[in-house]
DNA sequence: CGCATTTTTTGAACATGTTCAATAATTGAT
DNA sequence: ATCAATTATTGAACATGTTCAAAAAATGCG
C-alpha cells in the first residue's frame, strides 16, 4: 500500500468516527486533521470539501444497510414483511448518527454536495440504496403487475427516503414513531400492492406509472 | 414608526432582494450590511442568524402563494382542477428562486434553522401553505369520506413538498417537468381521491389514516 | 431640559471551511 | 545511486457566519 492510500484511508476513519461520536457541526476539519496528525490543506489535498468526508460515510451506511436488510429478509417471501426488513435494518444502520441527522441531511442537500441522494455524484451510494429494495421485491412471491414490479424497487426507495426523513426529526425514544412508522408502511404496501392487479385499479395504475415515467425522462 | 423598526425593514428588503437575485452564497451578511447601510453586528442584532433572513423569504413566498392560489382557483369545484391551480401558484412563486433554491433549502434543512418545514419555528409560514391546501378541499364538491377530507390538506401539503423538492432538482427548460408533474397529480389525485368511497378501499384507506394519525401523534 | 435606563450600533476578533504558493517527499527511469 | 518529474505536505491567508465589549443613540420620567 503507498503512502497516500495510509493518508486517505486515515483521514477517512478518523472523520467517520468523529462524525459518529460528535455529529456533523463539532467535526472540523482541523480536528480530523490533527487527530490523523496531518495539516488541514493535506486534508483537502484528498478531498476536496468536508461534503466529500460526508459521502464516504454515506457509503459506510449504505453497505451496512445492505448486508444489515440481506441478513433481515430470511426465507421470507411476503412483499410485507420484506419491505419491513429493508426499513427497520436501514434504521438499524443510520440510528448511531440520529442525535446529528439534521446536520447530516443539511450538509447533503447543499448545493456542492457530492452526497445528495438526487445528484449525479452519489450514484453509487444511491444504487446500493435502491439494490436493498431490488431485493425486497425479487425475493417476492406477491403477485405484483409486471410493469408496477419493474418501477416497485425506486418507488420504495422514494418510500423510504420519506420514512428517513421523518426519522431525522424524531425525537421520540430511540425513535421509536418511525419505527412504527416503517412497520405499519410496510403493512400498507403489504395490502395495497396486490390490489394493483384488480381490473378497476388499472386506470389510476397506469396513470401514476405513466406520471412516473416523465418526470423520469 | 420607531428607528429600530426602520433598520429591521431596511435590513428585511436588503436580503431579500439580494437572495433573488444573486441567491443564497452570494448573499452574505456583509453585503446585506453595507447595502443598508450598518455594520454587520448591527445586522445581528436584529436577526440572530443568516437563517432568519431566510425565513422572512419564506414567509414572503409563502404569502405570495397564497395570494396567487386564491386568484387561481375562480369559481372551480373541482379537486384536481383547484389543486392544478395549487400547485402551479406555488411554483410561481418560488420561480425566482429556482436559480439558488438546493441553497435555500440546505440553509432551511439545517439544525439550528428558523425556516425548517418541520420544526416549530416555522409554524406560521407552514400554516399558509397547508391553508392553500385547506382551500383546495374547501372549496370542491368532490364526494370524499370525510375523515380523508380532515386529513387531505396536510397529506396535499406534503405531496406539494415532494413536487417541491423535485423541482429544486429540476433541470428542465422553465422547470417544465415540474409543471408537468404538478398537472400529472392533479389529475391522478382527482382520478383517486373519489374511489375513496367505494367499499373496498375502506380497509386500505382506514390502514393509512391510522398510520398518518400515529405518526402524528 | 437633565438624567438614568434601555436599546442600538460598532468594529475588532473569533471559528471554521477553503485556497494556494512553496517546499518536501515519493516515484520511476537510467 | 542520481535525477527529473510527479505527488504529497504545509501553514499562512482568505472568506464568511458569528460574537461581544465598548460606545453611541434613543427613550421615558421628573
Amino acid at each position: 500500500m503507498a503512502k497516500s492510500d495510509d493518508t486517505r484511508a486515515k483521514i477517512t476513519e478518523t472523520a467517520i468516527d468523529s462524525f459518529r461520536e460528535r455529529g456533523y457541526d463539532q467535526t472540523t476539519i482541523r480536528l480530523i486533521a490533527d487527530e490523523a496528525g496531518i495539516s488541514v490543506g493535506n486534508a483537502y489535498y484528498y478531498f476536496p470539501t468536508k461534503n466529500h468526508l460526508v459521502q464516504e460515510l454515506y457509503l459506510r451506511v449504505q453497505r451496512d444497510h445492505l448486508e444489515r436488510a440481506r441478513e433481515e429478509f430470511g426465507s421470507s417471501k411476503d412483499i410485507a414483511k420484506r419491505l419491513e426488513a429493508a426499513f427497520l435494518s436501514g434504521l438499524d444502520a443510520t440510528g448511531p448518527y440520529h442525535d446529528s441527522a439534521p446536520g447530516f441531511l443539511s450538509a447533503a442537500i447543499a448545493p456542492t454536495s457530492a452526497v445528495s441522494p438526487f445528484g449525479a455524484d452519489a450514484a453509487e451510494p444511491r444504487a446500493m440504496a435502491i439494490q436493498v429494495f431490488q431485493e425486497v421485491v425479487d425475493g417476492c412471491t406477491n403477485a405484483i403487475p409486471a410493469e408496477l414490479k419493474r418501477q416497485l424497487p425506486e418507488l420504495l426507495w422514494l418510500a423510504y427516503m420519506g420514512l428517513t426523513l421523518f426519522w431525522v426529526y424524531d425525537n421520540s425514544d430511540r425513535q421509536a414513531k418511525s419505527r412504527a412508522l416503517a412497520r405499519g408502511a410496510s403493512k400498507l404496501f403489504g395490502t395495497v400492492l396486490p390490489l394493483a392487479r384488480l381490473p378497476f385499479a388499472r386506470g389510476p395504475l397506469n396513470q401514476m406509472l405513466d406520471l412516473i415515467r416523465s418526470a423520469r425522462a
